[in-house]
DNA sequence: GTCTATATAATGATAGAC
DNA sequence: GTCTATCATTATATAGAC
């Protein structure tokens, strides 16, 4: 039921609970745990610094709700999070601008570390392997010799990119790895990459010879 | 001169603002710049809380201290920080254990950001794209359609597997990804993946045409 | 449930003796 | 240069009124 008047979109028709999460969600990502205080987290969602303690416990407990609400959201989300569909994560912003926040908060985790990033990052090997497997079955991805190294490796990369993605673009000139330029190279360039690949023949041989001796 | 006594591996040979430098190094690196104390240098460094700020003015002026000491030691180290020499990087610290620390700074002050982040990223692009143009000289490298985009990929690549190695090699059952075996799978798929790629032509080509439309 | 006011602890930084 | 002692600020968390 309520589902026609769901999602109102005026953060004053939220309980101050949801406010202060939400409100704890964006500052956490935008400015890290430490340096996010209880007040600007009370502030943020209107409440006073009490409500927010007498809510969730602590400010630790607060980012333990917090943890719970972005893996829950994303859990429903497969395509999110991997190096071959970086490139449309603007446009499902543009679709879902309430994840937004989450994906912010998300990524700042995997930059802070702890259970969460190691949770993502996990998450990102398994859809690599995942879309390894299937690319293979389709034929359209040879199949390593090392699967789940091959996938492992895509889910640093990816998490490389996530993490460096404004840098990345920043070093071409641009602003975000969103931004439709940026987008087009970065798409011919890995396309490029990924396919012919760097190495020649001749240098992959004699790279591959020196690791297995 | 004194080039024979120098390089004491004894810390209490040193001046105590040199042990407080090294101490914050150490700290800002395994526990982040925020959550390490005043009170842990100076206890690490054997000295006195007051004595620390007496030295350095603040904490913050103490920051900028271990990034300019770390980044004036890493400049002369063209080979780290790149995809290509990952692997070395273990028997480089193997080699050089005072090194250790000032790696774990970097790559602290790299999830971080701020400015050191930025330079050490501008670096790994540079870096790559060095690595690419010789490559390509010496007949070892496809020449790259767009080699700045590519430079930067790279880059963002290799600050993820920097700052995701821990992560990448828990994936493959192991601790480092310094550890032997570790290094002996990353190698093999990396090398397979940059050279056959990992498309087949087809899909390669309708990713392309797709990407150009 | 929500607020105001406050307790308590820890922090960065200072002052002054030696 | 170095220490001890302390200040002033800020943080989380609590207590009690409404």
């Amino acid at each position: 039921m309520f589902s026609i008047l769901n999602m109102s979109s005026d953060p004053a028709d939220l309980l101050p609970q949801v406010r202060i999460r939400l409100a704890a969600l964006e500052l956490f990502g935008q400015e890290g745990f430490h340096k996010t205080t209880v007040r600007q987290i009370a502030a943020r969602a209107g409440v006073s610094p009490g409500l927010v303690i007498h809510h969730y416990g602590s400010k630790d407990a607060l980012r333990q709700a917090c943890d719970d609400y972005a893996m829950q959201l994303t859990l429903a989300e497969k395509t999110l999070f991997m190096v071959g569909t970086m490139t449309s994560v603007g446009s499902y912003m543009d679709d879902h601008p309430e994840m937004r926040p989450v994906f912010t908060y998300l990524v700042r985790s995997l930059r802070d570390g702890g259970p969460v990033a190691e949770q993502l990052f996990a998450r990102m090997c398994t859809l690599s392997r995942e879309l390894l497997d299937a690319g293979a079955a389709a034929g359209l991805i040879h199949e390593p010799s090392d699967p789940e190294a091959t996938a492992a490796l895509l889910g640093a990369m990816s998490a490389g990119l996530l993490v460096y993605g404004d840098l990345y673009a920043r070093q071409l000139g641009g602003d975000a790895l969103t931004d439709p330029p940026i987008v087009q190279r970065y798409t011919l360039s890995a396309t490029e990459m990924f396919s012919r690949g760097l190495f020649t023949d001749a240098y992959a041989q004699a790279l591959k010879a020196a690791a297995e001796s």
